[in-house]
DNA sequence: AAATTGATTAGATGGATGTCTAATTGTAAG
DNA sequence: CTTACAATTAGACATCCATCTAATCAATTT
């Protein structure tokens, strides 16, 4: 969360032609608002809002020098951020507060009337497996069950009991041997 | 110039809420549009607008498969990019085409009158450099002048040669030794 | 003290872009 | 072969933001 609100602003912050080229410069020396404004052809409150944001985002800082304002690139935090880029969880991370069952929810929303049994089984992969998966957490892991005993739960969900248990054996959501069946896990 | 649309692709891309969140969900493992625009709660129109920016800009890349559109992170697009911004000369080279010289000539564009002399002698340190430096030039390279021959050259630019006199050597554009004047380099 | 100058802030405007609905394409299921 | 569905494309709309001018602030020069 501060993870995807810094990360975001580094790159807004870069994510402008001008604001990029000020860091190229800015990387070569330091310069005054009045000198970047020369060399861009921009007005000097322009360049003063894209160095506002480019300090905001922690890139550039200024120091006072008589009445100028010189900035200079903090190539420590450019090297900082280019380092959290390669660090492998931080990518990741951005996803954390995203909920990674939508989908799934959608889906059985989807397939579900109100009376909790599924209206149909899905035609597509995606949304049988996703269907299937609530179907196995019927089932207490571990468990030994009889066919007989896996068709009642499963007709809770729909009739064909046939299709979803041959599914549930498919994607290896449960398993067989000797006529029982358990879920793993 | 190939360097600056790069890196700005790169950059734009990963500069909104949305396409940072599809790359933290794609770096976890890769997904369908539909399943995106669930975790997202974004039309797939939308979210298929996004998969476009990210894979042109070489972070993203669609595998078919039945006929969904599998998107996958390119974790060695998104190394190669971090490193280069850890390169020394990735972000100097984004101010190559600008034209350095711009404020130097804005400078003298305000300061000389038509018939080329100063209008007067900057007050401000960095725009009194500037044409102390366009003094400067108007001496050759380590050849030796007298007094005399320097005030005479620097009348050709303003009355007061004593200032200017003056600035070349504090500003280190000219040495002196011995009643002698040279320019280095 | 008054005037000049560099920088920033405030406010306005035009262009870029994220988002949606509707239509099209291509592929799998009945 | 027809239907259904995931994905993309087209087009419209609203928001965001880069840019400018005018005004204000701060600091130096005369």
């Amino acid at each position: 969360m501060t993870t995807q609100t810094d990360l975001l602003e580094f790159f807004k912050a870069l994510a402008e032609p001008k604001r990029l080229k000020i860091a190229g410069i800015l990387a070569q020396s330091p310069h005054a608002v009045e000198e970047l404004a020369s060399l861009l052809q921009l007005s000097e409150p322009t360049v003063s809002h894209h160095l506002n944001i480019l300090a905001r985002a922690g890139l550039v800082r200024a120091r006072a020098e008589g009445h100028y304002s010189i900035y200079e690139l903090r190539t420590d935090r450019l090297e900082h951020m280019a380092e959290r880029l390669l660090a492998k969880d931080t990518l990741p991370a951005l996803a954390e507060d995203v909920d990674m069952h939508a989908y799934d929810r959608a889906v059985m929303r989807n397939f579900t009337r109100p009376d909790g049994r599924l209206k149909s089984l899905p035609a597509q992969r995606k949304k049988l497996e996703v269907v299937l998966r609530h179907a196995a957490s019927l089932f207490k892991p571990n468990k030994r069950y009889s066919e007989k005993e896996v068709n009642t739960t499963l007709s809770r969900l729909h009739d064909d009991t046939a299709s979803l248990r041959r599914g549930l054996i498919e994607f290896k959501l449960m398993h067989r041997a000797n006529g029982q069946y358990w879920r793993t896990e």
